[in-house]
DNA sequence: ACGAATCGATACGAACCGTTTCGTTTACTG
DNA sequence: CAGTAAACGAAACGGTTCGTATCGATTCGT
């Protein structure tokens, strides 16, 4: 094997590789999306134009490699939910601390920039759906498992659905900016979600 | 006042706008968003650039007035949901329906470029919201409302929370594309909305 | 020291945006 | 019917961005 292969440059390429996603989160962050180039992660990143081109097919497939590398930064620590056995104050912490998170401008603005990416491109939308939000899906519904095996929600409820009643209305409350993301409202969500799939 | 004023030149500029707008409609509709671009939209309106730009300020804007002249045409007669007296089959009448609508190539094309656009510029999304989607909330909320004063939800319910438990998990499903759309999964709203707010 | 992989830089064509310009058509007026 | 002014279609233009092509320099293993 050794013989065959010729000297091994993949650290140069990984540096590189690294100097490109952390110039394009900054960017995005930092600016409207629209005046984020490929030139200008280029230029922050000090590297050719050409060097992101020959990683990734687009823009959008940057941006999005970026943002999956933040959260396989994480790997390893499989995401888990509190599961302290009261369902009601665990739902509550979560759906308070996502309301925030909203509200970071950087966040805002990363968040947005991959939405309106994902909303017109079915096969970026995959990707998203399988390695961003399911195992965070996964993560809220072992816990909601838990609470069921604990009697502390219906028996026969749909745990797929329950998620999506509990998180999609401050998704897009959040995405078409129709009210304040308060923790009131966090908390009314699980309220309401508790009382359609509870005992 | 008539010898203050010159010729009325009005029948013409409305001819130009319509046409306009419906080839913007047209396009968006049977094209993906990105081939979309002001220059198509002229050549198909059979009308020259500059006669867009006279009017709206970016494609952005003509590609919204080009949506919203759909729900004005059908003015004057202002919305207005079944009431037959049981909620729950007018709502899934109405959930269903909306499904339906979301399943057309044309109408997804078109929502989805909205959606797009309203994302990253929070005064579009502004004007989607006064001019779009609040008729809508304020028609299926005085439906909510009669079945309130009908004892059918309970009275302390918050109205608005639950259009956004009942509508968003069907919003936010067809944006990601993550689960299928079928007059089931409607109905499985209807009655978690029910489960949560009846009485 | 040498060769191969990778790189940064730069020039380029194409597409699109939004502006400007210009001669023409349209609708009304006297 | 001739004149006027608003609105028009067409076309050219500068500016920006995308994605490609090219090339000499740098890095790494041998």
């Amino acid at each position: 094997m050794s013989n065959e292969k010729g000297p091994d440059h993949s650290r140069r390429k990984e540096r590189s590789r690294q100097a490109i996603l952390t110039a394009t989160r900054a960017l995005v962050a930092e600016e409207a999306y629209e005046k984020v180039t490929v030139e200008a992660i280029a230029a922050r990143a000090g590297v050719g134009k050409q060097t992101i081109y020959r990683r990734w097919p687009s823009k959008s497939a940057v941006v999005f490699a970026a943002l999956l590398a933040l959260s396989e930064d994480a790997d390893g620590q499989s995401v888990a939910l509190p599961d302290t056995g009261d369902l009601e104050a665990d739902l509550k912490l979560v759906m308070r601390a996502t309301a925030e998170e909203f509200a970071d401008p950087a966040f805002d603005r990363l968040i947005r920039a991959l939405n309106a990416e994902i909303a017109n491109d079915a096969a970026l939308a995959a990707e998203y759906r399988e390695k961003l939000a399911q195992p965070l899906e996964e993560a809220k519904k072992a816990r909601l498992r838990s609470a069921q095996e604990a009697g502390q929600l219906d028996a026969d409820a749909d745990l797929d659905l329950a998620l999506e009643v509990l998180y999609a209305p401050l998704f897009r409350r959040w995405l078409h900016r129709s009210g304040p993301l308060t923790a009131a409202y966090a908390d009314s969500l699980v309220d309401a979600t508790l009382r359609a799939f509870g005992p």
